[in-house]
DNA sequence: CTGGTGCATTGACCCAGATCAAGAAAAGCG
DNA sequence: CGCTTTTCTTGATCTGGGTCAATGCACCAG
């Protein structure tokens, strides 16, 4: 549990108000909330839950980032997910765990108890349907990301996931925009070779080409300076204006 | 239109029910969602919508298969969900489509008008809640095919394919499980390389060696037959128990 | 300071699948 | 019925990224 508390404001506390959308949850229904919810610290590299587990909560990340993937027999590892501050982890409505949910990095999750969190989805429909659209993103996400897998080469892999924890990064952070933006590598490179459907080896012989091309900086290891995000984003591939940007 | 019309038990009328699993709606409901549904028929290789148009209804298909694809401007594409009979078509509370909608085989849809459907989804919970789950289903789907697609073999995929046909062949027939199944096959050889993100000499030449083994036999270029559903599951690298069965 | 442990980088080589090219086999059609 | 068009198969060759292996670089414990 490593004594971390957060108070209301700080988390959040209405898990559907961590994307910052929903205000709509009133005095009761966030008070309900807290009576059903507690915090979970996990170190980098613990397992949260396995694939089949029984998941008896629903979780919204307050910081750190986890990751779901799913694996081969063989070892053979696909991550499906990547779950960075403010994403939700969980679903209503089935119990067991459908991927190994790990803990990339130091991780706390602020946790609701899944029976009550349900029926008090059944009772308050502005939350199912908040959650639908969440899980809708999820899906643009999770198809963006088969384009990613399926037809790009390994630069433009890379390029795309700096690209998208760039964005990400940003928004969060509320200060994008400004030229050079910067952000910490949340991932390994085992990991990021896990996401992309690459080896460790490509991933780092592709980071230091773009390093090499200038499309990127490195300080030290995870420290990713971007000094043209327009340069980085020609190297993804993608059509520059329309697209989903998640 | 084709002149093709279907009376409510084809159909299913609830767009819920198409997945058999619904028996939820009302006569009332159901009174509710004829008044706003419209057949519509499409011929192979017809495009539905193009993503980022608007879309004004959601839909269930009826009979036939369509594709969702993404497109990168140098010609790549990916596809990036398959939708057979009983499958639904768009996204409540989203007006944009995100991806290319074609219809791979003739097709038909039924349709609802997208605002009073979405209405009777506000004042119909279980509609939503049943909506929640088949996106949770579809989302399981495209993670699935995120593993195919970042670490599978060629053989392994084509072989993955097969077997998610042949799946949801049975099931829609409701006479699996005997020795021997066979089915159409929807897709070109085309279509398959771009839901496998391979090329389509590729795709050829893995069929070719999958029906060498005795995994599968072909009569004609599209007709196939599984004589033995287990060794195909093998072939697919897939763990045998486990794991979603979509 | 020294050896150990875990990431990351770099090189040398190889192979699965892409690419290029030629036919074969259906399918439509005047 | 040929004649075109589309779809599929097969072969020859090339290459991006995988595999195997060595080395570098922090960071820690003793």
């Amino acid at each position: 549990m490593n004594g971390i508390v957060f108070d209301h404001k700080e988390c959040g506390s209405c898990p559907i108000r961590h994307r910052a959308v929903c205000a709509r949850c009133d005095a009761d229904e966030l008070e309900e909330l807290d009576s059903i919810k507690y915090y979970r610290s996990y170190e980098a590299g613990q397992p949260i839950v396995w694939s089949g587990d029984r998941m008896d909560f629903v979780a919204s990340v307050v910081t750190g980032v986890a990751s779901l993937s799913q694996a081969m027999e063989d070892g053979r590892t696909q991550m499906v997910g990547l779950l960075l501050p403010s994403d939700f982890l969980g679903r209503p409505g089935r119990d067991a765990a459908p991927y190994d949910v790990v803990a990339v990095s130091n991780l706390t999750l602020c946790c609701f108890r899944r029976k009550p969190f349900e029926q008090m989805m059944i009772r308050t429909p502005h939350i199912g349907q908040r959650l639908l659209e969440m899980t809708l993103d999820e899906l643009d996400a999770a198809r963006e990301w088969m384009l990613i897998l399926g037809r790009k080469t390994a630069r433009e892999k890379i390029a795309s996931l700096m690209a998208i924890i760039a964005r990400r990064d940003a928004s969060l952070a509320l200060s994008s925009a400004e030229d050079g933006m910067s952000f910490e590598l949340p991932l390994t490179r085992e990991a990021m070779a896990d996401y992309l459907g690459l080896t460790l080896e490509t991933v780092s012989r592709q980071i230091s080409a773009l390093k090499r091309d200038g499309i990127i900086t490195l300080e030290g290891k995870r420290h990713v300076i971007i000094p043209d995000f327009d340069r980085l984003q020609i190297e993804t591939g993608d059509d520059m204006d329309g697209g989903l940007m998640i």
